[in-house]
DNA sequence: GATGAATGAGGCTTCATTCAT
DNA sequence: TATGAATGAAGCCTCATTCAT
């Protein structure tokens, strides 16, 4: 039956689809409650699977959990790609790459708990992180490009190293988010950018 | 018979010893590993009593995690409140404040996990938390005024509020920990603490 | 593909099989024992499944408690319901009534003993008794019209309230168990059926 | 010091004083929860005394829990003898006699539970409970003399034995608790004596 | 492949009882 | 004798994972 090839390329198609929609659900889940707190039901039942079949896609909740941070924060990523990589005065890329970090942080708890341990030294077995830590690396780099440029051009003082900036900004952004705990109205994400971007800016101008 | 009130002031020093060998252990335990990864058990293990004991000093699992929390978040408040009552250069004191706060967080991921969520909308019963927040936010009003007076020296640039700056600060110095992510490395704190007090004095300069 | 709904059967037979034979394990606990005194684990031990099997079928140890009761109670008020409905002497049918309440509170002592609380003014949240509460008074009703027509007929005095006969056989049957404090041999249950009817019937007679 | 047995009387005082404090709170707490759900600390409280002292006076929970039972039905047989013992018409004391089992069984739900088990087969040491045994049978005797005169009397009828009607007095007013399931409004005891006494006049009358 | 019922380890909590003070 | 802190067994329940269908 030659009919093999074609019929298992649309099993794949199936498979794959599958296999975004339990990621889509983890996202959702783990995004929002933190890996601890979610259970594997609740994220098969939002993925309309069994959850057996879970298992079929994934070795276990770890397993899943990666992958759903993995997309989650590729996705992220992609995001403040397109705008590194868009051309524009540099201050106002600052801002929408602040802006992108500060909602990601806002619907993603359980993600940004968990990059927080990420390099953690006692972890049981670091070496299992090591994709997500590539991953998370990659990123920084090509913001650590566009601060090098801007120190090249002038456009920004060259005192502090490009890749320490990149890091720096990201950790603002991420980090502003521990505000909640004061101002209990973290929907105003504007009131939070702009002041932030202002002071990030005047550190690294000339 | 006037040995009364010394028999209760022994019998209180030794309760009140063992509420705090338990508080210990808990202030280890959930700063290690977060509320939903600590274990009752656990926690009792390390403080050397039996599993019930530890219902008779706090209600639940729940009260511990609180009064843990509340324990170290004192202990690090206390710690920068002596150096912003302190005098000095301004810079100075900020790099204090940084690294407190950084290497608060480095020990106590589980204790900055519910950080982050303390003031989240969706707690079922913000109510409870109250105290807590309360907490947190006093500590802010002795940074808020630190910055307010150094405006007004003209030390530093007024154009932010300083209660914005103030919880920039904290902000910036939790969030650095994230860096872990690409550093492996979270040792050699003052490889971060010295530029981030660079970026941010730069910010914040006239 | 219509193999689905018969497949789909099996699995609901299945089920159901497993809930008969948890449910017939917790009459048997429960019923010995009351509420308090029976565990889950007891029950699962004797329906042959592992302790966390039962949450898959009932919420907890309340609503399996809830479930026996309401199987075993029906199962007497069906018994009775086919003597009420039969044809004989009313005398003959009173009799029978009492047999079954009598061996019922025999075997039954936990339900028993919940029965007497099911109206209890103190419940915390009585509402949840409500099915359980039209249970016991649905059987009631029967017993009241078999009451009123044989009051109607002339056969028995009409002195007394229908309902209030109804009511008072039952009490009286199932208060007689008490008896067992002072002749620790409720084995022989002819030797209170028959005076018990006899004094009733007296009782009720013109 | 020839003060010792003075002061081993009065010490024997006090130590009778507290003993029945203890068990006036065990009547209290076990009548109201019975025994599995009541807890020694609780009686404890209520006693005004330690929860250690509670086993200077008593073995264990089961102990205090027969003590207490003692104490209640003794105080209800006191009031039954009472009323046996004066003079006047059998139906008036019949009535008398029923509302204080009635009212009896309205705060006692605890005793009477374990009322129906005393004579329980399975039970594991039935040899425990004779004395608890015979003290509800010596209540018995009086009634049974009661009846027993009255039917030499020809005051009543004398087709039953005068033992029987004994126990059959005390179980239907017991039983009528159950009534409780239908009524929900236990509170007026007088709409339930009256036509209890009737009917159990009527079975009993020549 | 998919299902979902079943498992059972493990977590939180209560409480009768003991024992040092 | 009285205390009440401490114990630890036992109970209820959840949930990641497995496996027969």
């Amino acid at each position: 039956m030659n009919t093999d090839s074609p019929i298992s390329t649309r099993r794949d198609r199936k498979r794959e689809e599958k296999r975004q929609a339990i990621v889509a659900a983890a996202e959702e889940v783990f995004g929002a409650k933190g890996v601890a707190d979610a259970s594997m039901s609740e994220i098969a039942d939002l993925a309309d699977v069994a959850a057996g079949t879970l298992y079929l896609y994934f070795s276990g909740k770890e397993a899943l959990f990666f992958a759903a941070f993995a997309k989650r924060i590729s996705t992220l990523f992609e995001s403040t790609h397109a705008h590194w990589e868009a051309n524009g005065p540099l201050r106002d890329r600052l801002a929408e790459v602040v802006r992108l970090h500060l909602s990601f942080v806002r619907t993603n708890r359980g993600f940004y708990e968990f990059l927080m341990t990420l390099g953690h030294p006692d972890h049981t077995s670091p070496g299992e992180f090591s994709p997500l830590i590539e991953l998370c690396d990659s990123q920084l780099s090509l913001q650590t490009a566009a601060f090098a440029k801007a120190q090249a051009n002038g456009e920004i003082s060259d005192k502090l190293a490009p890749e320490f900036l990149s890091r720096a900004l990201r950790s603002l952004a991420f980090g502003m988010v521990t505000d909640a705990v004061n101002r209990r109205k973290t929907e105003d994400l504007e009131s939070v950018v702009e002041p932030l971007v202002e002071l990030f800016w005047n550190g690294i101008s000339k």
